[in-house]
Parts: structure tokens; C-alpha cells; sequence
DNA sequence: GCGGGTGTTCACGC
DNA sequence: CGCGTGAACACCCG
């Protein structure tokens, strides 16, 4: 699931639905992806869901907190009377299903199920005052719209960070030091929607093209907002619901196809920094 | 069967 | 140290 606007969404989520509840019990049914002892939990009212890049925090009554990274396929869903036959996507499964790992029993019979389907996820009970001794807390980079718990990326930053590197741009985007939560299908997007060809050096991109790419981004990132996220992979919300970002995407998956342009060129496929990287062989320099 | 997958991290080579 | 590559994690889908 995991870009920024996808984990803002679930923050939301969290705010919206657990702040203000006691989780009474946790169930850990695979204990791989949960680090930590329950004991600091179970008896423990949540206050505040934060979030920092692509990574969720969860901070409890006691001063410890639950910290969450849902990687690809992780899906944070919750269950209580109110929201129990609100509909929920074919992609939550059943509750609990095949690839719940762990379920959070709280107060006035509330469930939280954590599933992950590939497992990369993890979900780790720490005191709250060491969240940022995790060294993917620790290092990340700015981020756009500033709603996390670090720095905002400014456009002045975002330029300075591109002047500096030799990095090709879109690795360069994608590197959560350098800047927080942007992932494959917004560094995709944005590089189209900029007309700025993924594999440049990002010291080689002039001020107006770095000022449209980082526009790019806020406006790919602000359509996603929009519709709920992307549901390509395994993403739901809270509710168990999809987003719809999905069949807005611009280039990214559309190997082989014409550019949305129009301009007569093709959708091609290459791999940057090991990861798939989309791009029209036309308009992107 | 094979390739590909919204992410991170570590090992290794230059 | 910086930068790049490849592998690993685990499992589904087309």
C-alpha cells in the first residue's frame, strides 16, 4: 500500500477510529511481524496517530508506542459495531483471514486486524521517546505537504537536494533520506507529468523543471488524496475500503501503451535502481 | 512455469 | 564515504 498519501489516509484512519480507545488485548497469531512485549500495550489508551514518511506511529497512554511500517501489502482494518457492515473490498479478505498476523482487542468490543499478505511489514512496541533511535525514523528526509512528524519539503530544499546529487532523478526522489514517502507510482507520475525523462541526474534538471516535477509531485500526491489512495496492490483503508488513485495513473504499469498526451508516443519499460520504471518515449526528456 | 510487484535493508564492489 | 547493484524477505496474480 505504501506511499504517503496512502499511510496519511491510514493515520486518518487511526485518528478517526482508535485515539481515545484502550486496547484491552493484543493477539499475536504470527509473531513475525510483531517485535516487541504485548505487556506495554494490553491496558493502554491511544492518544495521538502519527505518521513520518511511509512509516505509522501509534503512541499509548504509558509512554510507549506501536511503530508500523505496512511496506507493500500490510492492512491496518478496523471492526466494531458501528462500522461492522459498512462493505468491505474483496482485498480485506475475512476477518480474521489468511494473512491476519496480529488483532489489537479494544474497548466496547473494537477490533484492529493487522494483515500482510508478503509479510515485510512489521509492527514493533517500543518505548516513545526511542521511536526515533530507528534508524528509518531517524534518517528520513522531508516530505511533501508537511503533514508528518518531520520537515516539510519545501521547493527550496527539493532544488537544493537535486542540485547536489548525481543520482539519477528518479531513484534520487524515491530515496526516503533525501525525501520522505514518495514511492514507484508517484515518482512515476510525476516525472510524466514534469515531462522530465526518470533517468537524468538530478543536478541536471534547470530550476523551472525542478520546480515542475516538485509541483508534479504535490499534484499527483494531491489526486490521490482526492480518491483515497491507490489500490493496485492490497491497499484498504481503515473501513476495509479501496482507494482509486489506480485508474487515474498516469504512465506507471502502462507498458506498451500511448502516452495520455496523445503525441504518438509509447509507454516503455526500464529498470532504475531496481525498480520498473515507466516512461513515454516521446515527451520526456 | 515465469515475470513482476505502492518497500526497506544489507552485503558487496568500485 | 558515496554510489550502484543485487539479493533477500514471501506470496499472489496474469
Amino acid at each position: 500500500m505504501p506511499e504517503l498519501p496512502e499511510v496519511e489516509t491510514v493515520r486518518r484512519g487511526l485518528e478517526k477510529y482508535l485515539v481515545g480507545h484502550v486496547i484491552e488485548r493484543v493477539e499475536v497469531i504470527n509473531p513475525g511481524p510483531f517485535q516487541g512485549d504485548e505487556k506495554n500495550v494490553e491496558g493502554h489508551k491511544v492518544i495521538e496517530a502519527r505518521r513520518s514518511g511511509k512509516g505509522l506511529i501509534i503512541d499509548l497512554d504509558n509512554d510507549f508506542s506501536l511503530a508500523i511500517h505496512i511496506k507493500l501489502t500490510g492492512q491496518l482494518i478496523y471492526r466494531d459495531e458501528q462500522t461492522k457492515n459498512e462493505p468491505l473490498s474483496p482485498k480485506a479478505g475475512s476477518l480474521p483471514g489468511k494473512f491476519t498476523h496480529v488483532i489489537f482487542h479494544l474497548d466496547k468490543g473494537g477490533l484492529l486486524y493487522y494483515n500482510d499478505q508478503r509479510k515485510f511489514g512489521w509492527i514493533r512496541v517500543v518505548a516513545t521517546d526511542e521511536i526515533m533511535n530507528i534508524s528509518f525514523f531517524k534518517s528520513m528526509g522531508p516530505e511533501p505537504f508537511g503533514l508528518g512528524i518531520g520537515d516539510e519539503l519545501t521547493l527550496e530544499k527539493f532544488q537544493s537536494i537535486l542540485s547536489k546529487a548525481g543520482t539519477k532523478v528518479k531513484p534520487l526522489i524515491m530515496d526516503q533520506v533525501k525525501i520522505g514517502g514518495i514511492g514507484n507510482i508517484y515518482a512515476n507520475d510525476a516525472l510524466w507529468n514534469a515531462k522530465i525523462d526518470p533517468a537524468r541526474p538530478g543536478k541536471s534538471l534547470s530550476d523551472s523543471e525542478s520546480k515542475e516535477l516538485f509541483d508534479s509531485i504535490i499534484k499527483v500526491m494531491e489526486l490521490s488524496f482526492a480518491e483515497g489512495g491507490a489500490s493496485e496492490l492490497t491497499f484498504v483503508n481503515i473501513l476495509g475500503q479501496e482507494g482509486n488513485y489506480q485508474s487515474h495513473t498516469l504512465v506507471y504499469g502502462k507498458t506498451g501503451k500511448p502516452c495520455p498526451r496523445n503525441d504518438g508516443g509509447v509507454i516503455r519499460r526500464i529498470e532504475l535502481g531496481g525498480r520498473g520504471t515507466f516512461y513515454c518515449d516521446k515527451c520526456q526528456h
